[in-house]
DNA sequence: TTGTAGGCGTTATCAG
DNA sequence: CTGATAACGCCTACAA
């Protein structure tokens, strides 16, 4: 077959087929209004002659761009190793792609403008839906959308955070307790915790939750809190590790400081699991292939990612949805937790 | 300041200017042809009421989207900790945005039909321009935009295997000289690799010169190919290490399955570097977290990523481009990496 | 310097 | 069942 010229439009196959634009039109969309015989022809003609429909054309015309978007921070050392967001895109390409929509994806520097991105987002059609992750306490973005109120949107965050736009939450709180309840079952009197950072939604609902059940648990806690990235997540384990009366568990909110800070555990000269326990929020590969293989709280991301995007169709179908929750956290006990070491004297 | 009602155009801007449209776009896209006082008001006025350009219309007038696309392949599995590819999205994006230019990403599943999202790019004007990754021999998008050489493209890949479409190269022949190269000075003489798909050209590129080089050195060269993951990576180092005369040295085409064969070695009863020596072939923060740390041939992927689009740009704007190379690879030393064991007897 | 008119490719309306 | 015709919002000759 030879390569089609240049761009065919609807005008080329109406011509070719002897029939006017709008049974093309019809035909090619599969509307009534036109006759089976044109129909058959008007297909075999834009067959042949190559014809796909103009994006734009069709966006401007149905004001719908079949895009949805997404704006994610960039932060040099901490992308490199984020098995999140990249579980996401899949999770929601997966999705997108059942659906013939494509994903706008815009990525820029941490305390980037990324509020003027969500602007062009609303105002000049590229997208027919956005989703919203890493929500801060009073997130600009969610006061945006919803002052306008145009545009489907999804937030992957706490309800408590978004404003009553439609939310996709994990129970972080829920993991939060399971963590403290399992460490308190193995003895621990003493965790500590390597936190995400402070400003954002989930890091804060962790944070409460962490401090209410291990205060039920009349455990001593303490949290520092880091920005993902390994660098950060070593350090918070060395300053925690160098207190006169150091914890005998730490959780972390990543895997890649989980990671980081065993190399630290093990210079400082603490054993894992025997003297130190070490959690990962947030399961990955890498969780089970490190030794001593880590012990994590899993979720899957994929999944949020699928599950977020049909929360966007219906709204862009003009449907009214509401909260929904991810699958609940589960504990994956590997070898680096183990019971409370007993203090020489006791 | 009021949320703007609906989407504002250029007439509404017109008419509260009290000029004509066209007065209105001259102003707004800074073009000659209206006085200094109109452009001030028409500036003015389409602030006020918060106008922004229509992507569709401007994309459909122009013949242009402003977005460049990327397709790639999801393997569930491998993609969980591929920091390639976040890397890749990461530098582009940089560039993408200080050129006022959009990602639109697709991710479809491996063996899916990539080479119809190709189709539709070309001919849908979605977008300016396109980036191949993960090039195959005789793949059938290379064919593709070279008999339409209607679409800006770059080919991350090697020359020999892009049919003379614009290709960014890295040096994996050089990359694996170096390798071999160091291995040889440490003594060893029996060395392997677990390779990548044996479909991909680079893939291809680094066997061969893994081959000769090491043919040169008159050494022993083993060669396993996997998919990238974790999983199988750690297979072949199992199956590596079952004969009965093991290779001394090992080489991983991705970190992951290094990090994920060091758990094997261990199991096995090979002491790294001891008895056994260890490289991945891309370098990552895991790298240098994992003990012992992991000696690594390392590039900027995202460095490669920002060099990828000022070449699609200089297309979308007309100019030609030739190929293009990455920055060279570098061998970072950590401690996986030892002489060779002198065996017993000898 | 300004405004009018036509085109970009589709979809949708409304006569025939 | 068909085929003009008018949007969609922007850009750009071309006239005034």
């Amino acid at each position: 077959m030879a390569a089609p010229k240049t761009k065919v439009t609807i005008t080329d196959v109406a011509k070719a087929a002897g029939v006017s634009s709008s049974a093309v039109s019809y035909a090619l969309n599969g509307k009534p209004g036109v006759s089976e015989k044109t129909r058959d022809k008007v297909l075999k003609v834009a067959d042949t002659l190559g014809w796909r429909p103009n994006s734009a054309a069709k966006a401007l015309s149905n004001a719908s761009s079949r895009a949805i978007g997404l704006a994610l921070t960039y932060s040099p050392e901490a992308l490199t190793v984020d098995s999140w967001t990249l579980a996401l895109l899949s999770g929601m390409s997966f999705e997108l792609e059942k659906n013939d929509y494509s994903l706008m994806l815009r990525i820029i520097p941490t305390g980037g403008d990324m509020l003027s991105i969500h602007r062009e987002w609303l105002a000049d059609g590229s997208v027919d839906g956005v989703v919203i992750t890493n929500v801060e306490i009073g997130d600009k973005r969610i006061e945006l959308y919803r002052s306008a109120r145009s545009m489907p949107v999804v937030a992957m965050a706490d309800p408590s955070v978004t404003g009553g736009l439609p939310t996709l939450t994990s129970d972080d709180a829920g993991g939060a307790r399971l963590l403290v309840d399992y460490l308190h079952e193995l003895g621990h009197t003493h965790i500590a915790r390597v936190a995400g950072p402070e400003r954002y939604g989930h890091t804060f609902s962790r944070d409460r939750a962490f401090i209410e059940e291990t205060s039920a648990m009349d455990m001593r806690y303490d949290c520092l809190h880091a920005d993902y990235s390994p660098e950060q997540g070593a350090d918070c384990t060395a300053r925690l590790l160098a207190f006169g009366d150091p914890p005998t568990a730490i959780v972390y909110d990543s895997d890649s400081m989980a990671i980081a800070s065993m190399k630290v555990a093990a210079e400082r000269g603490f054993a894992v699991p025997e003297q130190l326990s070490m959690i990962a929020w947030d399961d990955s590969f890498l969780c089970q292939t490190v030794t001593p293989g880590l012990t994590a709280l899993h979720r899957s991301i994929v999944t949020a990612g699928k599950q977020v995007v049909p929360m966007l169709l219906r709204q862009i179908n003009g449907e009214t949805v509401g909260n929904e929750y991810e699958e609940p956290y589960e504990l994956v006990v590997r070898d680096s937790t183990a019971p409370a070491p007993v203090h020489a004297g006791q």
